[in-house]
DNA sequence: ATGAAAGCGCTAACAA
DNA sequence: TTGTTAGCGCTTTCAT
């Protein structure tokens, strides 16, 4: 039977390299290795050749070059969401380095789902990404830590290298590097920094059990109040998750709640979003920042400096920078590696520093 | 030659259809049918497959399958980058969409570099995914539409819509979806807003001649001044990307450059960023808002809210998730169609409306 | 219900 | 320098 070709039905078809190589009066080897421009050949051919191309607008096929053996030059970032500022951030750290390295970036997204995650995951595993980066926090459980070890294992085996960026590693068997930055020791910095201005009652916002990054910030928080012997209430740890509307909900309802003089005179909100989402009912109050109430954040995200917020500055795009460099510099795909980034304070104008000290 | 397999060499290979086959002992189109799900099968040959897929952890190759016919359920956005907070609440909306569809989601970024944007675009091409949506303004150049006009048709023979978002369409008979919203009215209406307070001197900050996007806010404020009968001073306006940092710069050489009285009583930014620079450089100079100088933006992205701005609402999420649809949903791919969302303005407190009006 | 075999479009030996 | 051809891993008729 004659290869079908496009005057064979009203259809349409994508131009294939055959076609290019019947066009130009070569053969389909000729026009590949033209293409690939890495293999002498006449100039004379090499002309007819990409006219074809160009004429018939001529595009490879990822899927027959990729399984013809070609390993795509290029690096996936996971994320839950494009929208998290920090999520953005990093990824555009990684999309610099990525283009740097000349290599494609590919973001996929899991809107926090774990299913999705896993699915995102095995689509990037399929596409024999160089690098597969997966950002943000997790939920710290079993099941699902040995689904992502056996994950990383898939993908070593693939030849992909796993990074885990700003959450915890799996354990040293697992071929995995992370890049992480230290939360609990910014968290410790900036509550140091309440109570090192005389604050005692430090209002604490975001807590949310069993998620990394709320848990390794609050335990800074823990960490600080026992370092200078201030007692730790339970009480003044509010659950939330790390949204702006969160912020406004949990500060609103404690404020609401008491009916005597407010508690705390400080907060420390486990993101710049919560503290954004604190500064707006305060605001509604008729509560002076710093003066009425003191608030520090996390993060050094875009609304940290609009609200003049003291907060902690995280290396975000260096974090993707990172994660890419390692992943591509690693001569063994699937090694094990860890880095810690460090953070500080950013102090802007949201701390008073109380009477008497 | 007998078939390489895992034994052949110490190199880990990942498995394939075949080995799963081999490894349940049934024929690799057994593999294909039980995993594909659509065909009958007996429940103990599908136990064995099962089984071995699990053991030997296979995951179909992307490429394999693509090659072999089925088209990947993917949808793609094409960002010029990821931080952009409009481009990421696109990308969100197309996101959800997506997921609602039951698509995975592609995201590739360009760092508002043409050839990246091209090279970029070509990949999602060669992908074939069902949908390429691009997001974001452009050189309004001839070269330039042409070339995207090509890879409209070229993606429309390929089988996938492209869907042009936020930008101007290419053509009548270009096969491309354009969503839209309304930059000029929504500059023409918040205009209107500042001159029927009063404001007669209205500075506008972040003119780029050539980008569509604030070429036509421009445009939109110019029509207001010219329906309200103000005369326009070409003076009053101040080129300028649409960055904080250039919010930022240009006010403060405005500022700088003055020594009388400021010719000025409202500023229109091009966008919310700016505004959010603007904001900070008459804070620094003492100089309040809406009391001694009134500002309203674009966008009412996060800074937005955060800064009390007056500013026109833009459908952000609504974009994305309308571009899936329409692409989805058309019967033939490369339709042109086009989509005209409105704006409207969200007023805050960021304007003072004058004595005497 | 299952198997055998023909491609999908490309690259890379191997020949010429 | 160019052509021929054997796969890459999968899906899908066509047989059985």
């Amino acid at each position: 039977m004659p290869r079908r070709t496009a005057a064979d039905d009203g259809q349409p078809r994508l131009a294939t390299i055959r076609d290019v190589a019947q066009h130009a009066g070569v053969s389909v080897a000729t026009v590949s290795r033209i293409l690939s421009g890495t293999y002498p050949s006449a100039p004379s051919t090499r002309a007819k050749v990409m006219r074809a191309v160009s004429e018939l607008d001529y595009v490879a096929n990822a899927h027959a070059r990729g399984l013809a053996g070609v390993r795509p030059k290029s690096v996936a970032i996971v994320v839950n969401s494009v929208i998290s500022p920090h999520y953005a951030h990093v990824a555009q750290g990684v999309q610099e380095e990525a283009a740097r390295e000349g290599r494609l970036c590919i973001v996929g997204t899991t809107g926090g789902d774990p299913e999705r995650e896993l699915a995102t995951i095995g689509l990037m595993r399929q596409e024999q990404a160089e690098a597969v980066i997966r950002v943000g926090n997790i939920v710290a459980d079993d099941a699902y830590r040995e689904r992502m070890a056996s994950i990383a294992r898939a993908l070593a085996r693939a030849g992909s290298q796993l990074v885990l960026c700003g959450r915890p590693p799996l354990g040293p068997d697992v071929p995995a590097i992370g890049v992480e930055y230290d939360n609990t020791a910014g968290a410790h910095a900036i509550t140091s920094h309440l109570l090192s201005a005389g604050h005692r009652r430090i209002l604490c916002l975001g807590r949310r059990s069993g998620y990394t990054t709320p848990d390794s910030r609050i335990a800074g928080y823990r960490a600080a109040l026992a370092a200078h012997r201030v007692p730790h209430d339970p009480g003044l740890e509010v659950d939330g998750t790390m949204e702006r509307g969160e912020g406004y909900r949990m500060m609103r309802e404690r404020l609401d709640r008491g009916s005597g003089p407010r508690d705390f005179t400080a907060v420390f909100a486990s993101n710049d979003l919560i503290a954004a989402g604190v500064r707006d009912v305060l605001r509604e109050r008729g509560l002076r920042i710093p003066d009425d109430v003191s608030l520090v954040g996390f993060d050094d995200l875009p609304p940290a400096a609009d609200i003049d917020l003291t907060t902690v500055h995280v290396p975000h795009e260096e974090l993707g920078r990172i994660a890419v460099r390692l992943a591509l510099r690693g001569e063994t795909p699937g090694a094990a590696q860890r880095v810690l980034l460090g953070t500080h304070i950013v102090v802007r104008d949201s701390v008073r520093r109380l009477r008497g000290v």
